[in-house]
DNA sequence: TGATAATTTGAAATCGATACCAAATAAGCT
DNA sequence: AGCTTATTTGGTATCGATTTCAAATTATCA
């Protein structure tokens, strides 16, 4: 005895494995008394349905992929907490893949996921390449993009208003009198730097402010970035009073690096971060921040994955969730 | 033209499905140029294997279910990802849920990885119940225990030496002078909760200080439970000059209400966590706590339950990682 | 009551690969 | 050359469900 199919529970029941399978999938065209036989016999033998078979001739795993850079970025568990969520809610289950940033890793993933033939897929894609979308479109299954976009591709998206929410801080620390923001950015080839940037730039503009190249840093992700640069800065008698950084694990490693060199938060140098992440606040002076919604980035794009993937949507769908500024004490 | 299929290969290159089916398996049973020439047609085609199919023949599905509380507490991550690293090296999926600590998620999820049929499992279990997880041992499911173990009844694991370091903690805590030592701790019905009070208290019997069971607390597993608990300690006039955690978390929630309460730290109490997760040296005063291995558990479990999986292993596996103190500034 | 429609059931084909065994071909050796 | 063995290939059954379409049964109503 291997294992109890559902041939053996037709068997038993005496009834046809067509109607055998219409009762486990609670196909409604069944009588009810018919129904209940299938199913007593079904809970003896211990009847376990095999998804992989019926996945095999439906064409429905039920299963979606999730492609993030790192689920050890405090930015993603909450996304991937709200993905899970509405994913289970809906009957899915999420394969969770890392990318580390490469696009080679991207593309590897998204691979064996189309292999695997998920229903779909939730990436937030490393954008240094998208050939491997243009794969995915091509083949006709629905993603959805988390965080960042593509703009001249016309691909379904969930972001935040980046433009917006570095439009607020920066403006925040101007009206705190600072004209010196050293703004650590993360690398220009994602679509959240660009947008920051260009948030960035309109609050100087607006506030006639002229721009400083030398107060603009690049290619910012992880916190020895931002340690780096300050220390960096600091060498080089840059002058600055204030710093806008990419993402809060950036501007904990300013911090850590302004620690270092003796200068005193937010007296000497005002720090703002981005992403609103767990344990922000718990800081020695706690930090003010970009928020962004990490879960309902997930939960919403999960939503909107679903609907592209049950209905025939066509058009493509860009949705643009709301940042906010958290003030607390860093600025 | 919906698919090219393995057929549809075999048809362009003149060969039989077996041998295509060989060739695009690497089996070595090939002629050299046969496969050349086969994998030029699957490549000109643009083939992709359909690995749902291939599962269901081959009863292998190269997935592995990963079973945790919450992928937002911040122990979880680097689980997780120590987890994936090594399936994604050794050809394997991961698919996550999360419990939230309750036993019928538990049971949910395991029945869908069940039905999915995936290869094998690492589970970090509630503990609540276990009925399930006997059900997957019937069902010869190989599965992993990850943090937590259920002690008679012989299951593969992979934990940490909390007695130790539960021992460790109490007992530097004792050397800095402290005899009042308030002991927040888990549910018990977590192994882990039980391993650290029993090397509570056996740091406390070399040391020859009584126990007194009013310094022992229960059931904290989150930021509030640990707040809720100083706060009532501190208005019932308990008397504590020391706070051993059962989370780096729950500290965070103790070292809130203990600043809320005027309490210095720490020279009014002293606070040591556990788990030693990241950011816990970013706060006001780094957190003094107990490292876990939480990479290791995560990779390591994987490297066992692939073995699980491929070597016919009759004995359990028992897996004890090392603790350790990590002193920092708190006590 | 008899014709028609609705409900319920079943038989067979199918999804796309792998497994198993047999056949064909090539290689090795006395 | 002739026989044995190794290598390479092919045919068919199979994994375990769903789908499609037809048949049987029951219900509806003039």
């Amino acid at each position: 005895m291997s294992h109890i199919t559902l041939d053996d529970v037709a068997k038993v029941s005496g009834f046809s494995k067509s109607t055998v399978s219409r009762v486990l999938r609670n196909d409604p065209n069944v009588n009810p008394i018919t129904k209940e036989k299938v199913e007593q016999v079904a809970q003896r033998l211990g009847y376990i349905p095999n998804i992989v078979a019926r996945s095999l001739r439906s064409k429905k795993t039920t299963t979606i992929g999730v492609v993030i850079a790192d689920i050890c970025n405090p930015f993603f568990p909450s996304v991937v907490r709200g993905v899970e969520d509405v994913a289970r809610e809906k009957g899915y289950s999420i394969i969770l893949c890392n990318t580390d940033e490469k696009y080679e890793r991207e593309k590897e993933a998204l691979n064996t996921l189309i292999q695997k033939r998920v229903d779909g897929l939730l990436i937030s894609p490393v954008q240094k390449k998208f050939d491997d979308l243009l794969e995915l479109r091509r083949q006709k299954i629905p993603f959805v993009l988390i965080g960042r976009h593509f703009d001249p591709l016309e691909m379904d998206h969930i972001v935040t208003d980046d433009i917006r929410g570095a439009f607020m801080a920066t403006e925040y620390l101007i009206k705190k009198g600072h004209k010196k923001i050293l703004f650590i950015n993360g690398p220009l080839y994602t679509s959240c730097a660009r947008e920051r940037m260009a948030g960035y730039k309109k609050a100087l503009v607006e506030n006639n402010i002229k721009l400083d190249t030398k107060l603009l840093k690049e290619g910012a992700l992880k916190m020895e970035d931002g340690y780096r640069v300050i220390k960096k800065a600091i060498s080089s008698k840059l002058d600055f009073t204030a710093v806008f950084a990419f993402s809060d694990l950036v501007a904990f490693g300013v911090i850590k690096a302004l620690k270092e060199q003796g200068r005193k938060m937010p007296d000497d140098v005002a720090v703002v971060g981005y992403d609103n992440i767990d344990f922000g606040f718990s800081l020695e002076l706690p930090l003010t921040t970009v928020h962004i919604p990490k879960y309902e980035l997930g939960s919403e794009g999960m939503k909107l994955l679903h609907r592209k993937i049950n209905e025939k949507i066509n058009e493509t769908q860009k949705i643009v969730l709301d940042t906010k500024l958290i003030i607390r004490d860093s600025a």
